[in-house]
DNA sequence: AACATTTGGTTTATTTTATAAACTACTTTA
DNA sequence: TAAAGTAGTTTATAAAATAAACCAAATGTT
């Protein structure tokens, strides 16, 4: 019945971001703080610990001059959040 | 898109008991316990919270001469519940 | 040119949460 | 009557979320 919940995924703003990465081809980080209403700290941070789970890539660069920080989802993002969804779904009833 | 999600529903533990008290007419701590497979100390701290915040209600009794604890799904939680799952569909695209 | 402000973040500190471990009180069994 | 089990609660610790402070470079203002 209950499925153990991934916990990486199991958070706000985690799975806000891999709610809208699953959706596009990429998005740069002042995106994902406008759709997600995160502060920068905040999304900083969770942006980290979803790299280094292997769940989305992060690649710094530049847009003329400034930084611009764009996010892609994995292959292994996408069963993850898959996975997590079905696991929700035994809570959920759906 | 992204709506709050009520932060005392989004917790794997409490998320269970909720599920399974809407479910049923009642349902006692130790069937909780077994169904969720959460250890005593957890779930009494989450039932706790729970009944705190009005999602359920909590009676203490016995059931012979063994302590036996009884708890309900309340109307304010049946709509937490909805409310959340609701909102949580923004996030897993249902 | 000099200074303040904004942008795009990161790092650090604080609060909150989840969880386990230890404990209490009572009951049943040997 | 001692040992073990039941039904929980309380307390301590680890992990997570979040905010606040900070940094470096760019841009706007006088």
């Amino acid at each position: 019945m209950f499925k153990e919940l991934n916990p990486l995924l199991h958070s706000e703003l985690r799975l806000a971001v891999m709610s809208i990465l699953i959706g596009v081809e990429e998005a740069d980080f002042v995106y994902l703080r406008e759709q997600t209403h995160a502060t920068a700290g905040n999304l900083s941070v969770q942006i980290d610990k979803l790299q280094k789970a292997g769940y989305i890539s992060v690649e710094k660069g530049f847009k003329g001059r400034m930084p611009r920080t764009v996010c892609r989802i994995t292959d292994c993002g996408r069963d993850a959040f898959t996975e997590y969804v079905d696991a929700l779904s035994g809570y959920i009833g759906r």
